[in-house]
DNA sequence: GCCGCTATTGTGGATGACCGCAAGCCTGCC
DNA sequence: GGCAGGCTTGCGGTCATCCACAATAGCGGC
């Protein structure tokens, strides 16, 4: 569906000489990466598709990096952002896990920690995207509902019968059944299980379930 | 189900001048609490369905903070812990927030600050309660299947027909559809699209939904 | 041995879901 | 005006579900 993005660490840092340390280490430990010199090149060029990781510095020339991480996060990334910082103090590593940095870390830094830390965000951004994916398709599937089938896939996912949904549109269960039809073949299910399965795992729905007891 | 448990607020500390402020500062916000003298004291009270959270030193007598956390967390608790610590450093930080606290404070602090996090993390807590009772709930139905009903309810959720499971089994239709009226009965659902909403929103189960395309 | 629980099966009927075929109505667009 | 897309309905039939009534059988415990 969206283009071929291969998993990238982008590093992030107005200091040439970190990129170029940072850049040769991923490489040598067969970690794709890219370099940006400031926040705005990386925000400037940034796609919402892009997978893999961020490693910035959070002291830049221009645009901090908590300033940069809340930004993408506007854009809708979930990329993982590692920062590093020279001159940290406790609160500001707490604000930035709080916000959802995926990690926080000092220099000096030992190299193999740094690596260890950006595979496991990648593997983090993997099952991310999983997820996500999911939840994109299915949504692009219901955008392509036409009202009334919405409306009648809402009665089906609360359990009613066919001839009870009829009734409160009333419509006919004929008409009910070509609607109930059309959802499930433009939902790619074959089921109203399979189809409340979906939903509910892309937390797209929530039927009032009311178990009364 | 549960005693009524009323949401405390748990002060662990061993320095009593630090346990009175807390104590004192959080009553006259109106917030309940409770003092433990050390990570053992409250460990040996604890009780799984204790609802609130916790704010501990880092620093104790005896056991660390860090641990008396790792100690409740594998007693199954989700309590929100908020660590104080007098001495803290970014990586000791990092390292209490990535494995699930709540917040890390430095001493000194300041008082509105603390009980807007205190309030904060109370809030947290009564949403997971919410979420944790109705996951309980489930399991504790789960629980009271037979072999046979869990294995019929699992062919259930794949979607397949009654002469399908039964061809599975090597059982009879009718013998299926027995064991798929128990389990909708037991469940407390009234049809398989309420099943499935119930244990894929509880998380207990994932059939591997194969929607080939 | 009797009781309770679980698993098993059959018959037959009521009800619901699903489908192909056919067709009428309305709205917006070229 | 014609065409496409959405909403509507009916008929008749197949298949699946749900259920009441009825019954057999193994297993562990009192």
């Amino acid at each position: 569906m969206t283009t071929d993005t291969t998993p990238l660490t982008h590093i992030v840092d107005d200091d040439e000489a970190i990129r170029d340390a940072l850049s040769w280490l991923f490489r040598t430990r067969n970690v794709p990466c890219a370099t940006w010199a400031s926040a705005e090149d990386f925000l400037a060029a940034y796609q919402e598709d892009w997978r893999g990781c961020i490693v910035m510095d959070i002291r830049m020339q221009g645009m901090s990096g908590l300033d940069c991480s809340t930004a993408v996060r506007q854009r809708g990334s979930t990329l993982p952002i590692i920062f590093i910082t020279g001159h940290g103090d406790v609160p500001m590593a707490v604000g930035a896990l709080k916000r959802g940095a995926f990690d926080f870390i000092e220099k000096p830094f030992d190299d193999n920690a740094l690596v260890d830390i950006v595979q496991s965000a990648l593997d983090e951004d993997a099952r991310n995207q999983a997820r996500r994916s999911a939840r994109v398709d299915v949504a692009a599937r219901l955008e392509q509902l036409t009202g009334r089938e919405r409306e009648v896939m809402g009665l089906i996912l609360a359990g009613k019968f066919n001839k009870v949904i009829a009734d409160e549109l009333n419509i006919s269960m004929r008409t009910v059944e070509v609607h109930r039809a059309r959802v499930f073949e433009k939902m790619g299910v074959r089921s109203a299980v399979e189809l409340a399965q979906q939903l509910t795992l892309a937390g797209l729905y929530n039927s009032a379930t009311p178990s009364a007891e």
